[in-house]
DNA sequence: TAACTTAGTTAGAGGCTCTAACATTTCGAT
DNA sequence: ATCGAAATGTTAGAGCCTCTAACTAAGTTA
């Protein structure tokens, strides 16, 4: 099976990818619950059947596209962590402001992404894996080589932190409520005090 | 117009506030995007034309079930505050604790308030409401008159926080991420280091 | 090249939202 | 008390949607 779309007129290549690729702009367009399969039929050019030969469902559909997400999102946290120093704070905080950079870039997909992760395995491993981007930073701040309980409970505050400011921005909640400051500014300060004492 | 049902078998006589009900239901049942206003009409008995007169649409519907979802929050948080001396780091927590409390007794509807909220003045005004319980909180930890930007510049944080909380226990992630203390240990902690200290 | 697999197609069942037209009840003004 | 209007139900149906069944064309492999 070739990667790249040769349509023969019957075939039509990659349709696969095309469908996750245009449900990608569908929910983004739209919000992922407006999101229908027949529209992304209509722009992919196949019948509204097609898609049943790749996809269990629309759920599916929909899992496939997020899965994209984390992976992508992954992406985005090592670039962001990548010109700092290992372990640093500002290493950490980049993290942070990449997670609601990428939030704020892709809202509807950054929605879909954590109810699609509930109750799949897959989905939800992909979502691990990108979190221990972050994980592994704060095992180095701690000096600890693992990521062992204590790194994990470090983390979880700023993991809410950072989740909680994506999704008020995402639904214009931080225009009301004054930030006063710009996002980098707000999750570096919050990293600083929410993180515990390297050691401890 | 009386409040009270009385079917005279062809009146209802309290369809609208039944249809917020039943849809409430619904909506903590199986998820906000899933539910449908027929599925709606069959367990309040009524034919699926009969909402049409009492909500513009499907939406419409949900947003009344939003608006009571905050007018509900509101007053937990005044529940909350009661039992403390106004204006302490207590009384703040227990706001923030309220809030993730409600948000993991009514996961669906929780979810559904703040996309409702969004771009509809009147339950966005629901919203601001309920906020403003905590502000008031904070305007007195800080010996400030008034909400002036000041003590939305030290809420926002706050809020951030719980709100990320909250999303974080609906989806389930707070299982996988050792939280290795109690919701109410951990927003209590939150809040003490994330607010700025008092005369600020 | 025949047989099998993969990936499209059309047709259609059944569910949903919402509208139009009609029916019944209630209410307010006489 | 009654009559007309307003409110709140009903049925019928248009036009979406998801997903399945049955069929067909193209690629793959013995």
């Amino acid at each position: 099976m070739q990667k790249t779309a040769q349509k023969t007129g019957y075939h039509h290549g990659d349709l696969r990818e095309q469908l996750i690729a245009t449900t990608r702009g569908l929910v983004e367009e739209s919000g992922p619950d407006v999101f229908s399969v027949s529209e992304a039929c209509r722009r992919a050019g196949v019948s509204t059947a097609a898609p049943y030969k790749h996809f269990t469902d629309r759920e599916d559909l929909l899992r496939a596209v997020a899965l994209q997400g984390f992976t992508e999102m992954t992406e985005r946290f090592h670039a962001a962590v990548a010109p700092h120093v290992p372990g640093t704070l500002d290493a950490i905080a980049a993290v942070g402001t990449a997670y609601v950079a990428f939030a704020e870039n892709n809202p509807g997909l950054f929605k879909m992404m954590f109810a699609a992760s509930k109750d799949h395995p897959a989905t939800e491993e992909a979502g691990h894996g990108c979190y221990g981007v972050v994980l592994n930073q704060i095992a180095r701040y701690l000096g600890h080589a693992e990521v062992d309980d204590r790194v994990m409970e470090a983390g979880f505050p700023l993991w809410t932190f950072v989740h909680g400011l994506s999704f008020l921005r995402i639904d214009g909640k931080a225009e009301f409520a004054k930030m006063g400051a710009s996002v980098e500014d707000i999750v570096t300060r919050a990293t600083a005090r929410l993180l515990p004492a390297p050691g401890a």
